[in-house]
DNA sequence: GTCAGTGCAAACCCTTTGCAGAAAG
DNA sequence: CTTTCTGCAAAGGGTTTGCACTGAC
């Protein structure tokens, strides 16, 4: 079982393991890379016999987002995703479908950022591609 | 009075100019570039004594946006940003304040969107920038 | 007189919060 | 024991919807 990489990997991010921070981390973070929302997740722990509740997975999320265990992805007013990707990379978003998949950091190569006026630092560059039929 | 431009808009747009689409185009479209929520729209509006319901600005915006007179701008799961300023350029958000600021589309040199593997036709590129302290 | 447009309130979706019970050390 | 975590249900914010009323041709 990697149940103890999953383990270590929350203690290093500051976050104590309990019960069901192990249970979602070893689904998300142990995989590859996806992207799911709170409801979503629910779905998938009770699916795999986990009980828990929609506010512990909100909870849990957002802790693993505010420590970069995840990256929130805002596309429209629906749902938050969250991308068990967190490396620097793109979003193309399905408008039709509400589906999104990844684009590799490497697919655009974006000029000027550093030049960008502004007040304090760059905490994310955000970019998604709309796509319809 | 401009008022007369701004119905010509709106009809060129296909969008039969009403009183309170009038009144609302005449706030948003004849000033300088800004960014608005249905909320301060409501806000504004009554200021400036237009009788009118948080419903038909909801209305009236979404018409707008969905004929290409605002653009709508996503930062978080708080309120939809309306920015009138519909020419292709990019966006700076102050995470702390809430603050949304243009970028001008020359400020970036974004390469490599015509090569993304896809099903359907780019209707957008959202690009955020987040900013804080 | 017809039909779109408007306003109000209720409904809606997603998310957060308050609080009591459970679990962990 | 104490403290944090969890789960439930209720509250919250933003947006949309249902429906009756208004108003323009």
């Amino acid at each position: 079982m990697a149940q103890n990489i999953i383990v270590e990997k929350l203690v290093a991010s500051g976050i104590k393991p309990t019960r069901i921070r192990v249970a979602l981390a070893t689904l998300l973070l142990s995989g590859k890379d996806q992207h799911v929302t709170a409801d979503s997740v629910v779905s998938i722990a009770r699916q795999k016999g986990i009980r828990t509740s929609v506010a512990s997975v909100y909870n849990t999320l957002n802790q693993f987002a505010d420590c970069g265990l995840l990256k929130r992805i805002i596309v429209d007013q629906g749902p938050v995703f969250f991308d068990t990707n967190t490396d620097n990379h793109y979003h193309v978003y399905y408008e039709d479908s509400g589906k999104l998949t990844d684009l590799p950091a490497e697919a655009l190569q974006i000029a000027g950022i550093d030049e960008i006026p502004r007040t304090g630092k760059i905490t994310g560059v955000d970019v998604i591609i709309r796509v319809s039929a």
